[in-house]
DNA sequence: TCGCTTTATAGTCAACATGACCATTCACTA
DNA sequence: TAGTGAATGGTCATGTTGACTATAAAGCGA
């Protein structure tokens, strides 16, 4: 979660290309010039286009790590590197469909899987250079998975791969950025959103949550304090019937919990130390 | 903050469009097709290209309110409704320093006020409908303004108006929706950020921050607490030596303050009831 | 069957933060 | 000179957190 934005390269060459004040107020919110007054206005036509693309960080814990979903690029620039997955917007969808649609294609999960899985959208990237080709801006989102039994289908996802998230990089383009913008975001709304239950499988274990709180911060806690606090926020987290899992032979098993009806945390679940960025 | 993305209008039709697998893959990340394999691979300059624009939801606290700065539009659609200030994004200029400069421009502010205003993207609204005429992507960005004794300069920025937040509405396009997330969001980060500060001058009072807590949250906090709170939390304000402000009379004069360095607060000073949504 | 290990669960206690108050100080005005 | 309005300085009960100890339940190996 950077604080600001690329504000890089901004005043001279901007005012290099104005024309009049009037230029600047007729194009409002993305509309075309002043009606018939084209000859003044600012026409977005009269510029290259921009290409729209989503980039997905799609996160996991898996074996106490947080792992994140790569392709590797098979085309120049970055030929070879570890790259987001992602793809162009297309005319008739959102950025979200997109996102969704990309999703879906990348870990080779059917549409039924990926329709519940939490997408979230962290910003926007739109340097300038951030691709040497073209202008591209691309909406980046964070998707959170649990640890799917089939980790990426064949197909189409075949190229794509879980990475542990300190391994990553360096990624091509600007992904590093959104990688690390995407951790940083995640890392927070863990801590006043019940998101860390959608890193869970439907029915999990308060060691299995804790255990995504610990592995998303890179802290360790303490289990005792987790449980209660997590008992004690209502709507986290519900008890389920029945017995518990089987455990493998190590230690007593756990009761079984679901993802309660709240959204948000109150008060907040605080990480140990201070936070990183606002 | 809305927690999830435009997703209305997905599946189906992006279907239909799809012609293979590998047209998929090809384009990823903003890229070309393969190259030279034109052919089959997704080329972004086979469709009607996206136009990228800001929408600025700026804010100040004037008169114990929360005013949002709106324009009146002069062209269809919408034609007199209001709507929040924004522009293209020229294709040199980052969405961020596109922003700060269409704040510029509509405040009617110098460069040198505007360059340490802050500006933060909220998110990117990117419907296929949102604009009738084309296909329109917009990044929105909320800017925090002190109540400044220029409110709105000549020139071009005369069709520029603050409006209470409450009172505003109905807006043009999507920009309700837009308006409601930047007010969600700003109140968020009130919480557990020192973005309040930004509302105020250089040198302020702990009242008039506290004015800014209220106003935005729309509730009555306790000033001996508040105070406490603030004062305990290291980094958010540093006091100010001499004589504080004259105060015309009504009651004790309050000590100045100014902005420390701190950017978090730890613990989070949190509302007095539950939050809206995560 | 008896320990032994491992993990879950229950409980204690002090430090800290918070919310609801009350009291005092200060500057200006009537 | 008293009165008013706001800032500032406290108290106190309550709730939350962090550190820590203790108990319970399961499987394993001897």
């Amino acid at each position: 979660m950077r604080a600001d934005d690329e504000t890089a390269g901004a005043g001279g060459a901007t005012r290099a290309t104005r024309t009049t004040g009037v230029a600047e107020t007729a194009g409002k919110d993305g509309k075309y010039g002043k009606d018939g007054a084209a000859g003044d206005a600012y026409d977005p036509r009269a510029f290259p286009p921009f290409a729209v693309t989503v980039d997905l960080a799609v996160f996991t814990v898996r074996d106490a790590r947080l792992q994140v979903l790569l392709v590797r690029r098979g085309e120049s620039p970055y030929r070879g590197s570890w790259a987001l997955p992602g793809g162009f917007v297309r005319p008739d969808e959102s950025a979200g469909a997109a996102a969704r649609r990309e999703l879906a294609e990348e870990t080779g999960l059917g549409a039924d899987t990926v329709r519940p899985l939490h997408l979230e959208q962290l910003r926007t990237y739109s340097d300038p250079g951030r691709d040497p080709r073209m202008r591209v801006v691309s909406v980046a989102y964070a998707a959170l998975l649990p640890d799917l039994p089939e980790p990426r289908g064949g197909g189409d996802a075949a190229h794509a791969q879980w990475v542990p998230r300190d391994t990553a990089g360096p990624l091509a383009f600007d992904h590093d950025t959104i990688l690390a913008d995407a951790h940083d975001r995640i890392g927070a709304k863990l801590e006043y959103t019940c998101l860390a239950t959608r890193f869970c499988p439907a029915e999990f274990t308060l060691g299995e949550l804790q255990q995504v709180y610990e592995t998303v911060w890179g802290v360790q806690l303490d289990r005792p304090n987790f449980r209660r606090k997590v008992l004690a926020t209502p709507g986290f987290v519900e008890a389920v019937e029945g017995p518990p899992r089987p455990t493998g032979g190590r230690g007593k098993p756990a009761a079984l919990h679901r993802a309660g009806p709240a959204s948000a945390l109150h008060p907040p679940l605080l990480r140990p130390e201070g936070r990183p960025s606002p």
